[in-house]
DNA sequence: TGTGTTATATCTTATATAAGTTATATGTTA
DNA sequence: TAACATATAACTTATATAAGATATAACACA
């Protein structure tokens, strides 16, 4: 019987894959670093370019990686201005893109309730940090985002901190705490506007919006964050693609 | 100047993805049909079977082709079990999937408004026709659809045939005109119920509904429907997955 | 029913060339 | 000499070809 038959056989690429992804875990190699050339790691492993080349192209696919030709291959990270708004799909339904502007409303250490708990893979009570905030768009307040972060993993964060960084949230994420964000998953739903939202987004009570919750993943599939949005969507749309 | 440094220069595995998708165009394979072996395509595109696997992996990673170990490599269909629910988003926040059952409202030819005619690259006043159904979950309507597509393109097409036709409606085009959805766009909004939508969904008027407006493209990014989709929510998301 | 054959895609390695980027050496000129 | 431009080398990813081994599926046939 041939290693290929066994049932836990996985091609060479995918072992590949496996061990970049755990030196990413690691630390070894930090959002925005280059990795090793294609050489260098084939070396490594012990197998040809081709195959560990095949492996990076999976994780450029993933957007886990960027390759630069002539260049290198890097880390992809949320500070670079190509990706600071790959989580961003709210956008303007004339097309014409702008990059919203954040107000913190408030960052608290609290006990994760059931839900949060449950898909962040934490026990109900995990001590977890909640950050309020309100993104808006030409002046006007749009999104009242709700963000519910380990507090284990993200140890020594407070407000003073927040405030200090300029960049994106996913950014702060990264520079503070290497913890880098590869991969979400959103549930939307339409709901009528709460006292809190209603206020904070200057709606009645009852406006409709676009409730937007996501699961962000860190590398290995690992849930670092749950988050709700609620999004008021006039001349505003949440823009996705499907194939 | 080698060809390679010419502007227009294009990688050999792009033209023939490009060949590949022209023969798609012109019908010479449909979907559900087997395409020739990786071998054959080589010998007749005159280029090495490595060139043209990259071809198909790139249309295999955008679902128009799929791949099949032992088998061969086929046109993706949406008469398939795997992706006949390919664009449908909704789904139960449970986790518990179900297909939903569609009632026909109305099969109607009309002159096309300013924003479909835009979006499907129509003039304004060109014939459409419109189609309005109810999707239910659990026997409960859920969403109502309103879609417009080119009369040039789905001629002949009638409400006795649509009734006829069991599967889904993007099956359904592709049996009866040839017409494969390949790719989609959605903007997504929460609006407040409509008369209309109100009855047929059985909410209130002013209850918080899912819009979704969706351009479907077939074979080389060629716009043949619009849509608009409204959904209500309770117990049901959108879900996406962003990375 | 089972067994071998054949055809397919998949995986892996190897090699060569093209093309983009950067640093360094070399020259040229003020 | 100093500043600047240019050529070259070295390194990177990107493209293309070839060849062989393996996994999967369908089919013919004993």
């Amino acid at each position: 019987m041939t290693n290929a038959s066994s049932p836990s056989f996985r091609p060479l690429y995918d072992q590949i894959k496996i061990l970049i992804t755990q030196s990413l875990i690691a630390g070894e190699w930090r959002p925005g670093d280059a990795i090793p050339s294609e050489i260098d790691l084939a070396n490594r492993f012990k197998v040809s370019q081709g195959t560990v080349r095949k492996a990076i192209d999976e994780l450029a696919a993933e957007n886990i990686l960027i390759r630069r030709q002539g260049k290198g291959t890097f880390v992809a990270s949320h500070s670079q201005e190509r990706s600071s708004t790959r989580f961003l799909r709210i956008s303007r339904d004339d097309g014409l893109s702008e990059y919203p502007e954040s107000r913190l409303l408030s960052v608290s250490r609290t006990r994760a309730p059931e839900e949060s708990a449950r898909l962040l893979d934490l026990r109900t009570g995990a001590s977890i940090f909640v950050i309020k905030r309100l993104l808006s768009f030409e002046h006007s307040p749009r999104i009242f985002d709700e963000i519910h972060i380990p507090a284990a993993i993200f140890k020594g964060l407070d407000e003073p901190m927040m405030r200090a960084y300029a960049g994106s949230l996913y950014s702060f994420f990264e520079t503070h705490f290497g913890i880098a964000m590869i991969r979400a998953e959103e549930h939307i739903k339409a709901v009528g506007a709460g006292e809190e939202a209603a206020l904070l987004l200057n709606q009645e009570r009852g406006a409709s919006l676009l409730q937007i919750d996501r699961v962000a993943f860190t590398y290995g599939d690992r849930p670092v964050e749950w988050r709700r949005g609620l999004c008021f969507t006039d001349r505003y749309s949440y823009v996705t693609e499907m194939s």
